[in-house]
Order: structure tokens, then sequence, then C-alpha cells
DNA sequence: CGATAGACCTGTTTGC
DNA sequence: TGCAAACAGGTCTATC
């Protein structure tokens, strides 16, 4: 479900909820749900932040590290008992992990010792080194521009519907090539990429299936989506019919006349 | 090295 | 109508 404005929309709604409260257990109802690095310990919440499509919830010496995948969602009354895969339980309050998909990780381990995934990702949208490095990497890269918006590695946090959203946005096809893109359209897809995100923060992310925050609530930026969903529709800009294709295993959807 | 397919899961939508 | 394939916000591994 979550890309990074849903994953930041969770992170602030927990910190009104579990901020400075002890994590006392991780109840586990699926095997492959939680890892324990190390021996649980109940933890004091002293921060929790998300780092691309993770959230870390992190203590003084130990932190749990939870990624949502396509379905994963922590909220105190589940949708429906079967899909809860484990719970959270605090001094107050008690989060159910419920994750149809079953794709969602959640780890306990030491602070600084984060698993491999985390450990690689790419700089934040919003960090300033890609206004240096953007360009110089994507002229490395042959391959198309969807690809590397989706690769952690080479920026956190972009999904299969911001990625689409920001192409779209800075009239750039997800089909084109890194190393043909110019210094000025990359400038141009690196703002459209923060405006995109941005916005979608504010909006407190997409729902159209899964997605809600830790209080419960939806998303509302999913009916300002210009491309993500809408093949065979009209382009919002010039008119004709958007199209749709498959760009690193992964429905894209474009419009063939405005993005060059 | 890079690109692609497959795997992991279960529910919903689409197409014949 | 019914059934099977395709598809869904993601990422990791195997393979050529």
């Amino acid at each position: 479900m979550p890309e990074l404005p849903e994953v930041e929309t969770i992170v602030r709604s927990l910190r009104s909820k579990i901020l400075g409260q002890h994590l006392l257990e991780i109840k586990k109802f699926k095997p492959e749900t939680v890892a324990y690095r190390v021996p649980f310990v109940p933890l004091r919440i002293e921060e929790i932040s998300r780092r691309g499509k993770y959230i870390i919830l992190a203590g003084a010496d130990n932190e749990v590290i939870i990624h949502l995948r396509m379905t994963g969602r922590l909220y105190e009354k589940p949708e429906s008992q079967r899909f809860i895969r484990a719970q959270l339980v605090f001094d107050n309050t008690a989060l159910y992990f419920e994750d149809m998909r079953r794709f969602g990780r959640i780890v306990y381990c030491r602070i600084n010792n984060p698993d491999p995934g985390l450990k690689a990702l790419g700089p934040e949208p919003w960090d300033t080194i890609l206004d240096e490095i953007f360009h110089p990497a994507l002229q490395r890269s042959k391959k198309p521009i969807k690809n590397f918006l989706l690769d952690q590695t080479k920026i956190a946090g972009i999904g299969n519907i911001y990625a689409d959203e920001s192409c779209f946005h800075a009239h750039i096809s997800p089909l084109r090539f890194c190393n043909k893109i110019t210094k000025a359209e990359t400038k141009t897809l690196l703002n459209s990429i923060r405006y995109i995100l941005e916005k979608a923060v504010i909006l407190r992310g997409t729902t159209f299936a899964h997605f809600i925050d830790a209080d419960g609530k939806r998303g509302s930026n999913y009916e300002f989506l210009k491309v993500y969903g809408r093949k065979g529709a009209k382009c919002l800009h010039c008119g004709h019919i958007l199209k749709n294709t498959k760009v690193a295993g992964r429905t894209t959807v474009y419009c063939p006349y405005c993005q060059k």
C-alpha cells in the first residue's frame, strides 16, 4: 500500500499515539511477520521516524523497524480478524498489524543495526544532495526513468503511483532512458517529485483500497491523481487518451502526446 | 553488470 | 453466469 506520503502520514499519527509509551510486547500471530535480531525487552518509544517507506520506532538501545509493503496497516481496530498478523502492545493502547497479503514485516533489533533494505536506501527526495547527484546518476543509467525512480537505492520512498504522477507532472515519459534526460529536465523532474510528494503528504496520502493511518483515517489524495488508475481516460493537459504499458514489471500510465 | 521473471500472499477485477 | 487469468500501494532472489 504505502509509498512515502502514506508512510509519513502513519508516522505522524503514530507520534500522537505512542510517543513516550513503552512497547511491552509484540504478539505474533504469523511467524514470518515478526523477526527478533536481539532478545525482546520492553522499549520506551523515544523517537518515531520514517526513512523511505520504513517506519522506525526507536528506543535508547533497541528499535522496531516496520515495513507495510502492499496491504499492511497499523490500527487499534482491525477490519478483519483473519488478517491480523501481529499486535504491538503499549502502556495505554495496542496496535494491530493487519496485512492481507502477508508481505509486511516487523523487525526488532539494536539501533543503528538496521536491516539490509533500510541500509541500502538512497537519499530522501528532499535531500539537497540530489540537486548535485541526480543528473550524474541518471547519466550513468540506460534504464527507463521509471525503473530508476522505483529503485529505492537511488532515491527513497517513490512507488508506482508517485513515479507515474511525477513523470506526468514533469512532462517526461516514464519510458525515457535516463541517460537521455537533459540537465534542465532533471531539475524539472526533481521539482515535480518534490511537489507531488509534498502535496500528497498534505492530503495525508492516497487511499483506494487499504491505506489508513494509525487513527483509522483514509488519505484524500486519490481524487487528485492525474494518471495513476486513469488508463483510457483523457489527459488533463491535452485531452489525448492516456496509455498504459508495463515498465519495470509495473503497470504504467502516461500521456504519449505530452510526455516526451 | 543489467534486465527480467518468479516468488511471496490473498482478494478483487477483467475477459472470454 | 462461471471460471480463470490478470492485477493490486513492494521488494528480494534466481536466472540468463
